[in-house]
DNA sequence: AAGAAAAAGACATAAAATGTCGACTCATAA
DNA sequence: TTATGAGTCGACATTTTATGTCTTTTTCTT
């Protein structure tokens, strides 16, 4: 599913206009988005939690190059889906 | 943050009515969640993708009694943050 | 504000993911 | 239709995750 769709799928199911949830999603993405930035994590209960990790200093290769290079410590955003939400998806 | 923190913020920023924005938050998350159930991934640019991943027949501990179990192979919901997230994520 | 219940976090270890680069193709999204 | 973000592939050593159960914390509805 692309965004359109799941605009689609949302204002089908709510009656709010398009306009109105793809502006709403795009915000609610940003926001999570700049939250994490800010290192702050977002817990949705039943969907899942956005949380910041923290990675360590790694050795990697460049396949191509056949060289070594080391990836310096950084956090990624993560998501950690719902108890719920890993029930549902395994059974299908 | 919580979802209540999320849809203020979404309110503040968009103009539109926190009712609406709970209303249209809920729907996005039942919809990603039921778009993945179904087997159908969902891609948002610049946000990441929302995709299901299988997992093989694994053997597992029970950590508690120190037992093993199998795990059956299934399936399981996960993200992929998009590069420009995870670039804005790494360097805070 | 209260209460329900989802979620976080701890434990040992096998499985899965991670990262790199670059070229190419695919697909989202305006 | 066009621009460009995203996905894919290779090797491989190291790191991270995921299992159940229990307790505590936190989300979130009312």
């Amino acid at each position: 599913m692309t965004k359109a769709d799941i605009v689609n799928e949302v204002s089908k199911n709510t009656g709010i206009e398009k306009v109105t949830v793809q502006k709403t999603v795009e915000a609610f993405m940003e926001t999570v988005k700049e939250s994490l930035v800010d290192g702050k994590n977002v817990y949705l209960r039943g969907f899942g939690s956005f949380v910041v990790k923290r990675r360590a200093e790694k050795t990697a290769r460049n396949i191509s190059k056949n060289t070594t290079i080391i990836i310096p410590a950084h956090n990624i955003p993560s998501f950690k889906p719902a108890k719920s939400f890993v029930q549902k998806v395994k059974t299908k």
